[in-house]
DNA sequence: CAGTCCCAATTTTTT
DNA sequence: ATTGGGACTG
C-alpha cells in the first residue's frame, strides 16, 4: 500500500500532493495557469483507485472538452497499468457536462416525456426553430432577430429557467414579452419534435435529480467521487447539478482558476468559486501557485497584467523556471506586415523548435484568413482549430439530417431541411400546406406527409415529390435503422440523389461542388473510423458523437504531426506551446469592440489576453498592426490598452530584425482605475503624444477641416468614426459626415 | 416551382 | 469581401 502512495505522490510538490491526498472532505483547488492541474486530477484518480480502493464506476470526471477527458483517461490508464478498465458504456464516466447529460436524459427519457431516439439540436437548428416559431407568432424576424431570441433562451437555460419558471410579468414585459412567449412556443415545438438543445442537456438532468429523489439517491450512491475541471467556467445550471450530486456521502473536487474565466458570455459564473465553500460545507481550499510552464519574464508580464483586475482572488504565481526570453512586442504596419513578421520569425525558430510546439492565437476566427494565405504560399503545414466546423457545413448537415430523420421521425427540423434537397418538386406552397395541417392535427410533419396526398393537402408535382420522399425515408427506416453509421450515410447519399445532384453541379463547373463532395467522403470516412473505435456503434451513437463534438476535439492530424496551430484564444484554453504568437493585440480585439461598455466585460477581455500569454512556455510574441483591413479598406488601429500594463523589464520593445527606431508606445493606461477607453474620450486639447498610424485614413469634414481617423465602430449608416482634426482635436461622429481626403 | 440576380448584413468568443 | 436571404422571372 505504501508503495502505491509513494509512487503516486513521487513527482508532486507539497501543494499538489495535498490536493491529491485530501479525500475526506469536499475540495476546491485554486490552480493558476501552468501549475500542474491536469497532473493533480490524474494522480487524484489514481489515488482514489489504488489507495482508497474506489471502484471505477464510482468516479465521474467532468471536463470542458471531450479531448481533455480522453487525455485524462489515457494518463490514468497508463499510471495504473492494466488494473483499470474504461469500457465505453460503463463508469467511470469522463466527459463534458453535456455528454454526461445526454446519457442521463436517454436513460430516463420516459420520465421527461421524451423518446430515447431523440435529436440533439445545435445552434443552427435552434435559430431555425426560433425563426419558425416567430413566424407562427406573426412576429417579423427583422424586428426581433431569431439569434437574439436564441440567446435569450440560452440565457434562461444557463440559469435553469424553463418557460414555466419565468416571472409572470416577463410575458407581458415590453422588452421581454415577445422573447418569453417565443421561448414557450419554442420549447413546446422542441419537445414535440423529440429534440433537446444544449441547454436541455444540462437542465433536464438537474430536473431529474431535483424532482425524483430515487434518481438522486441512485446517482449520489454511484458517483462517490466527482471531479470537475475548469470549474470557473461552469454556469448556474451546472452548479445546481453539482449541488444535487454533492452529499455527505460523496466527495466533490473542483479545480479552477478565476483568472482564466473566459466564458461569462455563455453564462459561466465565476461566483461559483466564491460560493463553493459555502455550499459544500467543510470544503477545503488548496492553492497551486508554482508555475512549471512559463519562463520568468513571460509569467511576470502575464501576472502584472492580470493583477489590474479588481474582481479576483489575490494570488501569486511563482515561476520555477529561469527568467528566459523577454516578451517581444511587435508593431506592424498592417495585417499583412504582421503575418510577414510571424512567418519570418517562425521559419527562423523552426531550426530549433518543432512546428507543433508553435501557435498563433487570435481574438476572432476571421483573423486566421490572412495567415492561411501566406502559410499556403510558403508551404508551411498548419491546422486551424475552430471556425467553420466540419459538422456544421451545409452538405454535411444535410446528410446528417437524413440520418436524424431516419432515427427520429418526429424531427421536423431535419424534415424541412432535406424534404426538397435535392430538389424534388416540393416547394413553398406544398410545405406551407403541410405545416398548416401538421399544426392542426398536432402531428409531426413526417407523419402528415404520409397521407397528405390522399387527403388532398398537397397536389400535383409536389404530391409526387412528397410520395417519393416518404418512400425513401420509410425504406431507410426499414432497412437501416440498426445499421452501422457509415452504411446509413452511404445509402442516404446515393439513394436520395444527393450525391448525383452535386456531381451534376460539378460537371457544370461549380467550383465548390468538388470541395463539398470531398466533405461528404470525409463524413463517411469519419463514420467508419468511429465504428472501428467503438464496438457496436450504430447511427445513433454516431449522431450523438457528432452532436457533442467540440471544435478542439476535431483536429485534422494527430497531436504529434508537424504542424503549426492556429486558433482563437478561447480554443487555446488548457493548451501549451513552446512558442506563442498573440496577434492583433489592438483596441477592438483586446478588448473587443462589443465588450468595452462595462468594467466586467473589460476584465474578461483582460483575462482572455492573460490566457493567451500563459499558453507560452519559452517564447511569447505579441503583435499589433497600425492599420488593418477588415471589410472595405484599411482602418486605423490603436495598440491594446492592456499592453501598457506590462512591466518594462519583462518586455522587449521593437521588432527584432526591423529597422531601428520602431519603438512601441501602447495606449496610455486608463485614468484613475476607470476602464473607459481613454483615447476615445480624450478632450480636444489633450497634449498626450498619442501615436497616429502612419497610413491611417485621412478625411475632410465641412466644418472641422482635415483630420485622421483613429477609431471606428458600427456598420453602414450607423457607422461612426473617431477623427483627430488639426483644428478641434479628437471628435467622434457619424462616418457619413466626412469624406476621404 | 426553380434558378438567378441583387442587396443587405456581417465579425466575438462555443458546449 | 463574402454570404445568405428575398424578390423577380422563366
Amino acid at each position: 500500500m505504501m508503495d502505491a502512495e509513494a509512487r503516486i505522490l513521487e513527482k508532486l510538490n507539497a501543494e499538489q500532493a495535498e490536493a491529491v491526498r485530501h479525500c475526506d472532505r469536499h475540495l476546491l483547488i485554486l490552480a493558476g495557469a501552468g501549475t500542474g492541474k491536469t497532473r493533480v486530477i490524474t494522480h487524484k484518480v489514481a489515488w482514489l483507485v489504488e489507495v482508497l480502493g474506489a471502484r471505477p464506476w464510482e468516479i465521474m470526471a467532468v471536463t470542458f472538452t471531450n479531448k481533455a477527458a480522453g487525455e485524462i483517461k489515457e494518463r490514468v490508464a497508463r499510471m495504473l497499468g492494466g488494473s483499470f478498465s474504461f469500457e465505453k458504456n460503463d463508469w467511470p464516466y469522463f466527459g463534458t457536462f453535456h455528454s454526461q447529460g445526454l446519457r442521463m436524459v436517454r436513460r430516463h427519457a420516459d420520465l421527461l416525456g421524451l423518446d430515447g431516439d431523440l435529436t440533439i439540436c445545435d445552434d443552427e437548428d435552434q435559430v431555425a426553430l426560433v425563426k419558425r416559431v416567430l413566424t407562427e407568432m406573426d412576429v417579423d424576424p427583422k424586428q426581433v432577430p431569431p439569434k437574439q431570441v436564441a440567446a435569450f433562451i440560452d440565457g434562461c437555460k444557463n440559469r435553469f429557467q424553463y418557460p414555466e419558471d419565468l416571472p409572470d410579468d416577463w410575458y407581458t414585459d415590453l422588452s421581454r414579452g415577445v422573447q418569453a412567449q417565443a421561448y414557450r412556443a419554442y420549447q413546446k415545438r422542441l419537445r414535440d419534435a423529440n429534440g433537446v438543445d444544449f441547454g436541455d442537456l444540462i437542465c433536464l438532468p438537474v430536473k431529474l435529480l431535483k424532482e425524483h429523489p430515487e434518481i438522486r439517491s441512485f446517482y449520489q450512491f454511484h458517483v462517490k467521487y466527482l471531479l470537475v475541471d475548469e470549474f470557473q467556467d461552469t454556469n448556474t445550471a451546472q452548479y445546481l447539478w453539482l449541488k444535487e450530486l454533492g452529499s455527505p456521502k460523496n466527495l466533490v473536487t473542483v479545480v479552477g482558476d478565476d483568472d482564466q474565466s473566459i466564458y461569462r458570455w455563455r453564462g459561466a459564473d465565476v461566483g461559483n468559486i466564491l460560493s463553493f465553500p459555502r455550499d459544500f460545507p467543510d470544503a477545503r481550499v488548496v492553492r497551486l501557485e508554482q508555475n512549471y510552464r512559463s519562463t520568468g519574464h513571460i509569467l511576470a508580464a502575464a501576472s502584472a497584467m492580470i493583477a489590474r483586475n479588481q474582481r479576483r482572488h489575490e494570488k501569486t504565481l511563482r515561476p520555477v523556471r529561469e527568467e528566459g526570453h523577454r516578451v517581444v512586442l511587435v508593431r506592424a504596419v498592417n495585417e499583412l506586415d504582421e503575418v510577414r513578421f510571424v512567418v519570418a520569425r517562425l521559419k527562423k525558430l523552426r531550426e530549433t523548435v518543432p512546428l507543433r510546439e508553435m501557435a498563433v492565437l487570435y481574438r476572432t476566427n476571421a483573423q486566421s484568413r490572412v495567415f492561411e494565405e501566406t502559410l499556403q504560399r510558403e508551404a508551411i503545414p498548419y491546422r486551424i482549430f475552430g471556425g467553420i466546423r466540419f459538422y456544421e457545413r451545409a452538405e454535411v448537415k444535410d446528410a446528417l439530417a437524413y440520418a436524424r430523420l431516419v432515427v427520429n421521425p418526429r424531427d421536423d427540423l431535419s424534415f424541412l431541411r432535406v424534404l426538397n434537397t435535392p430538389p424534388r418538386g416540393v416547394g413553398g406552397v406544398s410545405v406551407d400546406r403541410l405545416v398548416e395541417r401538421s399544426g392542426m392535427l398536432g402531428m409531426p410533419l413526417y407523419a402528415c406527409a404520409r397521407d397528405a396526398v390522399r387527403s388532398g393537402t398537397v397536389k400535383g408535382k409536389g404530391a409526387r415529390g412528397l410520395d417519393e420522399f416518404v418512400a425513401l425515408i420509410d425504406a431507410f427506416r426499414a432497412e437501416l435503422a440498426d445499421a452501422p453509421a457509415s452504411d446509413v450515410l452511404r445509402a442516404v447519399l446515393t439513394k436520395t440523389g444527393y450525391r448525383t445532384a452535386l456531381e451534376d453541379e460539378l460537371a457544370r463547373g461549380s467550383l465548390d461542388a468538388e470541395a463539398r463532395l470531398e466533405n461528404l467522403d470525409e463524413l463517411v470516412a469519419s463514420a467508419t473510423t468511429f465504428e472501428h473505435e467503438a464496438t457496436q456503434a450504430g447511427i445513433r451513437d454516431f449522431l450523438d458523437h457528432v452532436g457533442l463534438m467540440t471544435s478542439v476535439d476535431l483536429t485534422a492530424g494527430s497531436d504529434d504531426t508537424e504542424m503549426l496551430s492556429l486558433m482563437s484564444v478561447h480554443n487555446a484554453k488548457g493548451l501549451e506551446f513552446q512558442v506563442v504568437f498573440t496577434v492583433g493585440a489592438e483596441e477592438g480585439y483586446f478588448p473587443h469592440f462589443n465588450a468595452r461598455t462595462s468594467d466586467d466585460e473589460v476584465e474578461e477581455e483582460r483575462r482572455l489576453l492573460y490566457v493567451a500569454f500563459t499558453r507560452a512556455k519559452d517564447r511569447l510574441y505579441v503583435s499589433y498592426a497600425l492599420t488593418r483591413s477588415r471589410y472595405a479598406g484599411p482602418e486605423g488601429r490603436m495598440p491594446s490598452r492592456f499592453l501598457a500594463e506590462l512591466p518594462e523589464d519583462a518586455i522587449d520593445r521593437g521588432r527584432p530584425g526591423a529597422p531601428s527606431g520602431s519603438a512601441v508606445r501602447p495606449a496610455p493606461p486608463a485614468q484613475g482605475g476607470s476602464l473607459k477607453p481613454g483615447w476615445m474620450l480624450r478632450p480636444a486639447a489633450s497634449p498626450v503624444p498619442s501615436e497616429v498610424p502612419a497610413n491611417a485614413q485621412r478625411v475632410v469634414h465641412p466644418a472641422f477641416g482635415v483630420g485622421v481617423v483613429v477609431g471606428e465602430e458600427g456598420y453602414g449608416p450607423a457607422r461612426r468614426v473617431t477623427v483627430r482634426f488639426q483644428s478641434v482635436g479628437t471628435v467622434k461622429l457619424p462616418a457619413r459626415q466626412v469624406r476621404p481626403a
